[in-house]
DNA sequence: ATGTCACTTTACAAGTGA
């Protein structure tokens, strides 16, 4: 939706605070915090893609923890291996690793969060031999992700546990969640301060069944990150 | 490997992108 739209006043009185980055159709992202928020940026330097609302940062303050800087990122999907789409997703990730490594500490307290649209290992998606140089799994795109790891991030789901199986996304066709043809590709990555304090790393599955709510689940599920205070 | 879904437009179906 558009940032007019956005239900600020309902999460209010549910004791959230929220910064939106919004649009119509297609991206937008935004961060949900109960503790206050602060240097709210939308977008980053360098931006291939200004115009599309990929990017949203927050400095939240969340007592014992200190001031944590949040990143909640939504990766240009790529449609297909050699198409523009494509091409234009490994420019857009270049750049993203430009403003991390310009702009960012890997001793200070960042999480960067979000729809990757990358699985980062074979255990993380159901098929490697099938998804092998298919767009989601291919090596440039892995590359990609692998530079902002060898930077100074923790894959934070795999700081506890190298289980596979653990995927966060389904395609809506071919009955895969049933099937349990899914990926990881929603990713929590964190700088030391961060993963050192990471208690526990889930992915709630049950939200993808459509026995869920109000039985239209979204394709991805949550990750939920558990850090412990300084 | 494409059996779905939500959204758009000059709309009352068909294309698009995930």
């Amino acid at each position: 939706m558009e940032d007019d739209g956005f239900p600020h006043r309902e999460l209010e009185a549910l004791g959230y605070t929220a910064a939106v980055h919004g649009q119509k159709t297609y991206n937008g992202v935004a961060i949900l915090s109960r503790a206050p928020l602060s240097d709210v940026t939308r977008s980053f330097p360098g931006d291939p893609v200004p115009d599309e609302a990929r990017v949203i940062g927050g400095t939240v303050s969340a007592g014992g923890l200190g001031d944590l800087r949040l990143v909640n990122l939504y990766v240009i999907n790529g449609q297909e291996v050699g198409s523009d789409k494509y091409r234009r997703k490994l420019d857009w990730l270049d750049a993203v690793i430009r403003w991390l490594s310009e702009s960012h500490d890997p001793k200070a307290p960042l999480l960067l969060v979000g729809d990757f649209n990358i699985a980062p290992e074979e255990e993380d998606v159901h098929d490697p031999e099938t998804w092998r140089g298919k767009v989601l799994f291919s090596d440039r795109e892995r590359e990609r992700l692998h530079a902002m790891l060898d930077w100074g991030l923790s894959d934070l789901l795999r700081v506890h546990t190298r289980d596979g199986g653990l995927y966060s996304w389904w395609d809506y066709r071919m009955g895969a969640f049933h099937r349990g043809w899914g990926l990881r590709i929603d990713l929590g990555l964190g700088t030391a301060p961060v993963s050192d304090r990471l208690v526990d790393a889930v992915i709630d599955r049950e939200e993808r069944k459509s026995s869920t709510g109000e039985g239209k689940p979204s394709d991805h599920a949550p990750v939920i990150f558990t850090l412990r205070d300084a």
